[in-house]
DNA sequence: ACCTGTGGCGAAACAC
DNA sequence: GTGTTTCGCCAC
């Protein structure tokens, strides 16, 4: 029997059916499988279907109506059984019309009529995206999967009869095999004429130049145009087969037909640029539109692939959860394929001075091939990683692979509540209707502009401690909504009887009677990553099984991560405001409680940020109690996070430096951090942090303070005789809106990046501009334009100042005191 | 067109 | 001059 993955639920055009993209582990290849089940997308109205028929029989027979049904859907909202009209459309196409006709001709209120067509079919058929099915002559059934006997032991201890058999159904979609996907990448270079610009897709004007292929069955090959007079024809670079072709048709023919043969090709920018580019210029070409497998869709935004599913990974390297994922929370860098390859393979583009149109065969041949080396490296590096994260991520949110990838985590999330809706017969919400029932925030938020009180920071104690226990809740958002059962039905319940189980520091209560939905699945997620899949790729031993339990966890830990923040976002369909907040004030009661008892019990508490304390030379025994206490009281995991031989406060929150046990150095939210700092006043602050990191005491402390002195002294010295480079001094800034939108005010990298603008350089979104400081003027000189005579020292000493003050203040020492020093020696020489 | 949240710091621009 | 706002980056 056959085993199959199911890529992709995508409606057909032609056939106006629902049909099956499916990845034949065997064969390595896919299958296009129609739908048999007669399904048909719906939507649900109050209005009664006599009134649909009698009434209006005209909008019934012109707006694409099949057939009509009673069915019987649970509010949640109104905590009671309803009766709808399940209206049954004729094809997808005209849902639109018949969500239009109910409203707006006769109306009526629309339920689930904004769904896409494969997310009723999912669960109508049961059958999950990212799951391997066997197919035999009367359909697809799912495989036996086995689960591990420790695993069901750990949760049957945990959970009762009914949510044990519910959360098994999760524990399958994790057991379940990954298997490798057979996949191509492939890169096109474009003659252009205009090096500084991006050939534009539409116009297709310029030839395509070459195109590489790089997969993992091992095709390496490169296709280069034949052009007059630029030199020798290598027929391999490196390995890699080039192949020359005097005709650009011939050239995308044979790719597009390559190309087809593949279940997954990734481009790095296709959705924008390579496919719509290759369909363009192969139709500009005469090529019958039949024979290009490339659907670009209406809105220009997605190119699909007939066949196999297109992942465009730019796409879903800049979802920021995967950035957080990827770059571990530093989510504005990674936007280039040099820079995210950078980052995770530890290799980057190939370099070069020429541009396209110059390179010879050999130079372009290595270039296009590197990058689609790199595309495809992205997905293969640590065993296949990324693609396995993938399946595991449509497994969770139950989307196909082509949507999973080119959608954000709230669209991930709303796909896996609305499953859970229809699988338990749950009307989903108009997200009109949570906020009529649910109101709005009552809560002020410190920052102007935010909807609600966030978390409490408390003030840290300036100065250095040695040994210092940081205790955390794990997960603490997760956790509370788990503990206090929240979500958007159970926060300001229906039922009288509740009213009085209010939220500490809100006037919301939760509900007693039901389980909230959210805060089931948000709890099973959780639970899971806690207690079964973290400890388990710790300790287990087959490094195929280690590998899939880290790739589940990661999973995992994507989704816990946004689960709070999405229902305090607008955009979010579930958008629930008064969850948010409470989820928050749940959290501030906990961390407050907490506080409380550690002065109870004597423990010196020297700084907290949202879900930690920094405890201050504390017995083991007495965090235990504490520990034990939260455990007990709050219902919540309090752990020992993490342990420091000493960490220097300078006062300010979010900002401190630490030296753990083991010689590691950690350093939060100093200035001399950050990326935009100039180079050399990041390696002051990290040769200052190299000194003090080596101090094991108080004596020891006092002679690093010593030599920190002298390096910034030196420092100092170096900037005063021009020593600096202006790549050293550049402050490095991105543009976070278009040049046009910074009407407000106007920051220095803003005017900096005008002065390149005015030069004719193209300047977009997410561009690093690169500037320094200069005496007169704008004040500041994009590098690219800058001497470096015109460099302002004063405004530079000014940043060292406030750099090393944040280190300073902890450690008692006066900046001025050491520049002081430094000016009457200055003085002396003169 | 894009979209998970709030709190906090520092520099410069802006408002008075 | 002083206080406030905007912006980018970071902590959680």
């Amino acid at each position: 029997m056959s085993k199959y993955l199911l890529l992709s639920v995508f409606y057909d055009n032609k056939t106006g059916k629902a049909a099956l993209k499916l990845y034949s582990l065997e064969k390595e290849n896919i299958v296009i499988l129609e739908d048999t089940t007669g399904h048909k997308p719906y939507l649900l109205t109050d209005f009664s279907p006599q009134d649909l028929i009698e009434k209006y029989p005209e909008v019934i027979k012109h707006k694409g109506f099949d057939h009509l049904e009673i069915i019987e859907k649970y509010d949640l909202l109104r905590d009671k059984k309803v009766l709808m009209t399940k209206v049954i459309a004729k094809d997808p196409l005209s849902i639109g019309g018949v969500r239009g006709a109910i409203r707006d001709i006769l109306r009526g209120h629309v339920w689930e009529a904004k769904i896409k067509y494969h997310h009723c079919y999912t669960y109508d058929t049961g059958l999950i995206p990212g799951m391997i099915y066997e197919l035999d002559n009367r359909g697809l059934k799912p495989i036996k999967v086995e689960l591990p006997k420790d695993v069901i032991e750990k949760l049957s201890e945990i959970y009762s009869e009914d949510l044990f058999n519910e959360i098994l159904k999760w524990v399958r979609l994790f057991q379940a095999p990954i298997p490798r996907i057979r996949r191509i990448a492939v890169d096109i270079e474009v003659y252009s004429p205009e090096p500084d610009r991006v050939p534009n897709p539409l116009e297709a004007a310029h030839p395509i130049i070459a195109i590489s292929l790089y997969s993992s069955d091992g095709l390496r090959e490169v296709f280069l145009l034949k052009r007059n007079s630029i030199g020798e024809k290598p027929d391999h670079v490196n390995n890699v087969r080039l192949k020359y072709f005097d005709s650009e048709t011939e050239m995308i023919k044979e790719t597009l037909k390559i190309l087809d043969e593949y279940p997954v090709v990734l481009t790095f920018n296709g959705d924008h640029f390579d496919f719509p580019y290759l369909k363009n210029r192969a139709i500009k070409l005469g090529i019958e539109t039949e024979k290009i497998p490339v659907e670009w869709s209406s809105n220009m935004e997605e190119a699909r692939l007939r066949r196999g599913v297109h992942i465009d990974l730019f796409k879903f390297f800049n979802n920021r959860s995967m950035q957080i994922y990827a770059f571990s929370n530093k989510y504005n860098e990674g936007k280039t394929l040099d820079e995210i390859s950078l980052a995770l393979l530890g290799e980057g583009k190939m370099e070069h001075e020429k541009t396209i149109p110059e390179m010879d065969y050999r130079e372009l041949a290595m270039y296009t091939y590197k990058d689609a080396e790199l595309t495809y490296k992205l997905t293969a590096f640590d065993d296949d990683l990324v693609m396995k994260l993938i399946v595991l991520l449509m497994r969770i949110s139950k989307l196909s692979m082509d949507d999973l990838t080119r959608h954000n985590i709230s669209a991930w999330i709303k796909s896996l509540m609305y499953y859970e809706h229809r699988r338990n017969n749950y009307l989903i919400p108009n997200p009109e209707d949570i906020l009529r029932f649910k109101g709005h925030t009552v809560t002020k938020a410190i920052i102007k502009g935010k909807k609600y009180l966030g978390a409490i920071v408390i003030d840290p104690l300036p100065g250095i401690f040695f040994k210092v226990f940081v205790v955390d809740f794990a997960s603490l958002y997760p956790s509370v909504i788990k503990r206090w059962n929240l979500s958007y039905e159970t926060v300001r319940c229906p039922h009288e009887e509740c009213k009085d189980n209010l939220v500490p520091g809100t006037p919301h209560w939760v509900c007693r009677k039901r389980k909230g939905l959210s805060s089931k699945i948000v709890g099973f997620l959780r639970d899971l990553r806690v207690y079964v899949y973290k400890p388990l790729a710790k300790k287990e031993k087959n490094e195929i099984l280690k590998h899939q339990y880290n790739v589940v966890q990661s999973a995992l830990k994507v989704f816990i991560n946004a689960s709070y923040g999405v229902f305090g976002a607008e955009t979010f369909p579930l958008y629930c405001p008064p969850v948010a907040e409470c989820t928050t004030a749940l959290g501030r009661y906990s961390i407050a409680k907490t506080l409380e008892k550690a002065y109870e019990v004597n423990i010196p508490v020297l700084y907290g940020d949202t879900d930690s304390l920094f405890l201050w030379n504390a017995r083991e025994k007495d965090i235990n109690t504490l520990t034990k206490w939260v455990s007990e009281n709050l219902n919540i995991d309090l752990e020992i996070d993490k342990i420091y031989k000493w960490v220097a406060f300078s006062g300010r929150k979010k900002n401190y430096m630490g030296v753990f046990e083991n010689g590691d150095v950690g350093v939060k939210g100093l200035v001399g951090k950050k990326r935009n700092t100039p180079e050399f006043i990041k390696k002051l602050l990290y040769d200052v942090i190299e000194i003090l990191k080596s101090a094991g005491s108080m004596d020891e402390l006092e002679s690093a303070i010593g030599k920190v002195k002298a390096i910034t002294q030196e420092s100092y010295s170096l900037l005063k005789k021009g020593k600096f480079t202006l790549d050293e001094l550049a402050f490095r800034v991105v543009l976070t809106k278009p040049l046009e939108a910074y009407v407000k005010t106007t920051p220095q990298h803003v005017k900096a990046a005008r002065q390149l603008a005015k030069l004719g350089k193209q300047i977009g979104v997410g561009d690093v501009i690169s500037f320094v400081k200069i005496k007169g003027g704008d004040g500041v000189k994009a590098i690219q334009l800058a001497r470096i005579d015109e460099v302002d020292q004063e405004k530079y000493v000014e940043h060292i100042r406030t750099t090393l003050e944040q280190v300073f203040d902890a450690l008692g020492i006066s900046f001025d005191e050491i520049m002081g020093i430094r000016l009457i020696e200055s003085f002396i020489n003169q």
